[in-house]
DNA sequence: TACTTGACAGCAT
DNA sequence: AATGCTGCCAAGT
């Protein structure tokens, strides 16, 4: 079987799940607050196989520069964005969003 | 089985 | 600022 790697993805799905409305996290925090500091690429790969209908809010992950890591011009570029925006995140002309404004930080309130 | 690729990121040059 | 290397881990060729 394959022990780990499932619940691998289940630890990053969960934190994809975890990050609120409006706000975006980066492949590193993902991986990070799912146990796997350096694991970037481990988030995008099971994001990637997520399906369309998915209930994971998987929009809401960007890379480190605050850009849409999917290929520019692509549908799921599109998507991701169009989601972005609707959820009142705000992209620059470079295409980046302001991940200083809205990067889900470790903030714990209440 | 080995090498390459990929929704990344950090550091060195 | 731009480019290259390394780390990380799974999947594809």
């Amino acid at each position: 079987m394959k022990k780990f790697e499932l619940d691998i993805n289940l630890r990053i799905l969960q934190v994809v799940a975890a990050v609120p409305k409006g706000k975006v996290a980066t492949y590193g925090d993902i991986a990070q607050k799912a146990g796997m500091a350096r694991a970037a690429r481990r988030v995008g790969q099971a994001l990637r196989g997520l399906p369309k209908n998915t209930k994971i809010p998987w929009h809401r992950v960007v890379n480190a520069q605050g850009r849409i890591s999917l290929t520019e011009g692509s549908a799921p570029h599109n998507i991701q964005r169009h989601r972005l925006e609707k959820e009142g995140v705000l992209f620059n002309t470079n295409g980046a969003l302001d991940l200083h404004r809205y990067r889900w930080c470790h903030e714990n309130s209440s």
